[in-house]
DNA sequence: AGCACGCCGACT
DNA sequence: GTCGGCGTGCTC
């Protein structure tokens, strides 16, 4: 069906993506004076309807008119040089189209907003810019001077004080000069983390002061305490490089008013720095450690795998020390000038793991994540851009950075489900998106790595498509943690205290505290899902038909499949035990904590989850504040499963498994490995054998059983057949689409019509459609439509473009013209 | 995403 | 009688 192009040789046109949810992109026409000037990668300034305008990126310029409409001129263009490789525009057209949303959108969360000018931008005037215009032209004079004595300008504003054809090239230069920013509407509250850096004082820099001050400054000499200060602070400048006041007090046993001592002196000196930004730190690379012989294997089977293949799976057990492969690794790829993208998930980017890749790679480092500001996000862009910054730490969005030479993809915790990006478009998920994107660079490797790698990363490994390399040792050999269950069933009281934590769990967390150690108590998410339980046996009845924990409805008193939408009598006898007690019950995180303060009245505890820690410093905080034990017993969810290494904990427990083992969701038992797995890491990492305690009414659990031996094959091998069984990934690929409507009747017709539109072509794959457990968000009601499609990228293709061509037919009725609907690929 | 256009309720 | 509610369509 290819339309016969209408080619015009006289006219240059640009396409140009916009930052909207546009279907397709619009074109417009390049005037003579921009002919030399305009290329692929570069923003413009174009008009959208009457009097709107954008900053776009040109994809593509070419001398096809667009079919029946009339071209308006690009206004300006903004970049001498492209913002974005072709790269770039390569992988938001794959990114758009795999997850079907538009290229707009994908632009739209790729660029950081100060490329992203429109007629809504408010300009800032930037305090630190002064007020010496002395270097600027003419008009960004005039704008520069209205913006100091105004604060702030709308783009409409400025368009007043110069002539309209100017506007957007001046802004352009006034924000790359520092004079004025754009406004962050949804400026968030962060603050980045300031931590209190020590250094000596630079009069003693020379070996000669540093000697005099050493062995003659009298000052010193009636200050034994604050000689061994500086003493312990040469020491580990020498050994470590930089350090903050708080490692330095703690390592060297001092207090504040020592070093208050020495800084007052004026021997060293206490500066505040942001630890995210690596600033002006020396462009060395040092690795200057030794793998252990595991370790090393591990890094030459990796490199063997890389000669054939360019994807490679490690999977490594906690502790196993993987990080240390990945910075031999880096480099390796470091010294043969590629670049390296290094993927964490953004609760794993702590200021510990930015302070040791910056101790090996120093200023070859940037770090990138969502809660940058705009100012530090070009930064880091405009580095990778001009090859300053060669190794990028970065949290899912880093892999939309402006990267020429790609050499490496690092994407750690492979399994983490906060790669998938679920609101809102694009919803990507940045593994996958990373292996596609190592595509379009020359010879550029993946590496994945993970304790518990996803059923799907080891399938395919498995399957051949990637290499894998194990790592079963934990460094040093630390022994690992000794897992034990509790049987519920056999502690239950009346008392719900009693009940949360029961008496061998009580006595564990006794034993620990008496020891000294520090105690880690997790517990699911808050929210739960009502389900229905055998109080003998700890049976959930599944659905029949997809493999999932049913959900009890009270309203309706039914058990309802929320991925099929099938109801069910509520149980009455267990099917597997024969008996008739089940229970609903749950219990809550506060619950615990009053649980604590009633048996342990005087341990130190905390409570770590979402409402606890809004904003990025108070969950540092609670972090630093269990590190240098002031907390004896921290209560928390998933938050305390990622990459924290707390020395002193002895005891992990694990509060209900149940709850745990019964979401109703397919993946469920892999998570619940996942999640136990990475829980139990956090015991005795350091000293000596770690326990693990998980409280359970199912001892015989196959996961329980599982996590208990570390036996993630044995896992794989039950999960993956029952994936095969019911159709799920990795032998499908799942597209789920979410109607939204106000109405309840609406929604549900319209995903029942839907489902109906596509049942003669994909009626075996479809499932549902069904209420979602959150079946209303935001006053708008929700039903959901599963698609369980083959692996074939062309059935799949085919199917993406029957959903949209289908959406288009819903919205033809009158009734269903509002209704929304958000496909979602391969989710999680 | 905006914004203009257009058709039904409680007000001066 | 009108002002304005937000549902709907359009932007090269």
């Amino acid at each position: 069906m290819a339309s016969i192009k209408n080619i015009d040789n006289t006219t240059l046109y640009a396409e140009v993506i916009i930052p909207l949810a546009l279907p397709l992109n619009y074109t417009w026409v390049v005037p003579q004076r921009f002919q030399e000037t305009i290329q692929p990668g570069c923003r413009v300034e174009v008009n959208l309807g009457k009097n709107k305008r954008y900053a776009g990126v040109v994809k593509r310029v070419h001398h096809e008119p667009p079919d029946f409409v009339e071209t308006k001129e690009v206004l300006n263009v903004l970049d001498a040089q492209p913002v974005v490789y072709e790269q770039q525009l390569r992988l938001w057209e794959w990114m758009a189209r795999y997850y079907m949303c538009t290229e707009g959108e994908v632009m739209a969360a790729a660029l950081p907003a100060h490329f992203k000018l429109s007629s809504e931008t408010i300009l800032v005037f930037n305090e630190e810019a002064g007020d010496d215009f002395t270097n600027l032209d003419t008009e960004e004079y005039l704008v520069a001077e209205a913006l100091h004595i105004r604060r702030e300008l709308r783009l409409p504003e400025v368009q007043q004080i110069l002539d309209a054809t100017h506007v957007y090239p001046v802004i352009n230069r006034l924000i790359q000069k520092r004079i004025c920013y754009v406004w962050e509407a949804l400026k968030e509250t962060y603050n980045p983390k300031k931590e209190t850096y020590i250094a000596l004082h630079p009069d003693y820099d020379s070996e000669a002061a540093l000697e005099r001050l050493l062995n003659e400054d009298k000052r010193l000499q009636r200050a034994e305490k604050q000689m061994q200060l500086l003493l312990a602070y040469l020491h580990f400048q020498r050994t470590e490089g930089e350090i903050t006041k708080a490692e330095l007090l703690k390592k060297a046993g001092a207090t504040d008013a020592h070093l208050k001592g020495l800084i007052e002196k004026g021997i060293l000196i206490a500066e505040k720095r942001t630890v995210d930004r690596i600033k002006g730190a020396a462009k060395q690379i040092e690795v200057n450690f030794e793998l252990s012989s595991a370790q090393e294997n591990a890094l030459q089977e990796i490199s063997d795998v890389f000669t054939s293949k360019n994807i490679c799976l490690l999977h490594g057990v906690t502790s196993s020390g993987k990080t240390e492969i990945y910075i031999r690794l880096i480099e390796r790829y470091l010294k043969a000038g590629r670049q390296i993208l290094y993927m964490l998930p953004e609760i794993a980017l702590t200021a510990q793991t930015i302070r040791r890749l910056e101790k090996h790679f120093g200023g070859h480092i940037g770090v990138y994540h969502s809660k940058f500001s705009q100012n530090e996000r070009i930064e880091i862009w405009n580095k990778v851009k001009d090859g300053r910054v060669k190794v990028v730490l970065g949290a899912r969005s880093a892999l939309f950075l402006p990267f020429d030479d790609l050499g490496l993809i690092i994407c750690d915790e492979e399994h983490d489900t906060s790669y998938k990006q679920m609101e809102p478009a694009p919803r990507y998920h940045a593994r996958d998106t990373a292996i596609y994107m190592a595509s379009l660079y020359e010879d550029c490797k993946v590496l994945l790595g993970s304790a518990t790698p996803s059923l799907e990363s080891y399938y395919n490994a498995t399957a051949g498509k990637y290499g894998l390399v194990k790592l079963m040792q934990r460094y040093g050999d630390i022994a690992m943690p000794e897992i034990e269950m509790i049987d519920t069933r056999r502690y239950r009281s009346a008392n719900d205290a009693e009940n949360i934590l029961t008496q061998p769990l009580r006595e564990a967390i006794q034993a620990a505290l008496n020891d000294q150690k520090q105690v880690i108590l997790f517990q699911n998410r808050r929210g739960y899902t009502p389900y229905q339980r055998c109080s003998t046996c700890g049976w959930v009845p599944q659905c029949r038909h997809c493999d999932v924990s049913l959900t009890y409805h009270k309203f309706y008193n039914k058990l309802v499949c929320h991925y099929c939408g099938t109801s069910y009598p509520p149980v009455i006898t267990c099917a597997r035990c024969g008996n008739h007690d089940f229970i609903q019950k749950q219990f809550g995180t506060e619950k615990i904590e009053e649980a604590l303060k009633e048996f342990f009245p005087d341990a130190r505890t905390a409570r770590m989850d979402i409402d606890s820690v809004r904003g990025k410093n108070a969950h540092h905080q609670l972090i630093q504040d269990f590190e240098q034990h002031k907390i004896d017993i921290l209560v928390g969810t998933q938050m305390v499963v990622k990459g924290l290494d707390f020395e002193n904990v002895s005891l992990v427990g694990i509060l209900d498994a149940d709850g745990i083992l019964s979401f109703a969701d397919f993946r469920v038992n892999e998570r619940a490995y996942q999640l136990m797995e990475q829980v139990s890491g956090r015991a005795g990492r350091k000293h000596g054998k770690g326990k693990v305690l998980i409280q359970t009414s199912q001892m015989q659990h196959p996961v329980l059983l599982q996590v208990k031996q570390h036996d993630y094959t044995g896992l794989y091998e039950n999960e993956i057949s029952k994936r095969e069984q019911f159709f799920y990934p990795p032998f499908s690929r799942i597209i789920k689409l979410t109607f939204k409507n106000k109405q309840k009747e609406v929604v549900r017709d319209a995903a029942q019509l839907f489902a109906g539109a596509l049942s003669s072509k994909y009626g075996k794959y479809l499932t549902g459609p069904a209420e979602p457990i959150v079946n209303k968000v935001r006053n708008q009601y929700l039903m959901e439509l599963l698609l369980k499609l083959p692996r074939s990228a062309k059935v799949l293709e085919q199917c993406k473009k029957d959903i949209l061509y289908q959406v288009a037919v819903l919205h033809q009725e009158k009734r269903y013209k509002s209704v929304i609907v958000i496909p979602d690929v391969d989710g999680v």
